[in-house]
DNA sequence: ATTATATACATAAATTTGTTATGTATATAA
DNA sequence: TTATATACATAACAAATTTATGTATATAAT
């Protein structure tokens, strides 16, 4: 008889993510216009090589966020039996993920010049 | 008689820094072998053309939370009748540096290849 | 049949990591 | 004398996650 012990080492899937996820939300929806959270989900687990992985508890709510302030709409629509919920952008989200890239750009080149020396500071 | 009344409207400093600023303090410290804390935040807002500002309530647990973690080792300065607390890379943080910014770069890639479709995934 | 895995949503508790607000103290320029 | 810069520190608060649950259906594997 045999027992197998799993250890999961907890890794803090990903401690750079904060801050990021809204944006790519939004970014995603641009893109596709319109979406369902688990889309979403593996979207980004393709997208990135399987290295950013959103988790249900950050998706979820950032996206009921994102609708409460009125950057998204929603409908419901059922596939096989199982309820989706797509979202989509409005102009007022249009507008945001705009507003949001370049926020993203700017700091990303940022931290580059920081972490990689590119423009090597004087 | 005039009254003046300033209105600050405060914008969340730096919304993207979350789970950045460890990597930060790790890699400058590589860079510039010792630092004190003020020097950081002068160095960061510097490199970055005011873009990042490091506020010292991030800043100096950071720091504390580092030397305690192993990572960076301590010693104190007088200047100018002015105490100043230097930091130094111990060789755990040396290798921290390395694993912390190896995470980083794969992290902003793929997040650019979200954010630009750089490598426009299918 | 039963179990595991994938699909699809949601929310609550706990944790991490910041911001904001304070506090102390010295030096220098206005 | 006042404001600003230098230099540290910590506490209260807020935001955005992770982790842990919960519900429910479909499908593949045992």
């Amino acid at each position: 008889m045999y027992i197998i012990i799993y250890i999961f080492i907890a890794m803090n899937a990903n401690p750079l993510l904060k801050g990021t996820l809204q944006t790519i939300i939004l970014k995603l929806l641009e893109d596709n216009t319109e979406m369902y959270g688990y889309e979403i989900t593996q979207k980004v687990k393709q997208a990135s090589a399987g290295e950013i992985m959103l988790t249900e508890g950050a998706l979820y709510p950032a996206l009921h966020k994102l609708e409460a302030e009125g950057f998204l709409e929603t409908f419901t629509q059922v596939v096989d039996n199982r309820v989706r919920k797509y979202y989509r952008l409005t102009e007022e989200g249009g507008k945001e993920v705009t507003s949001k890239l370049k926020e993203a750009q700017g700091f990303i080149e940022q931290l580059q010049t920081i972490l990689n020396l590119k423009t090597a500071a004087k």
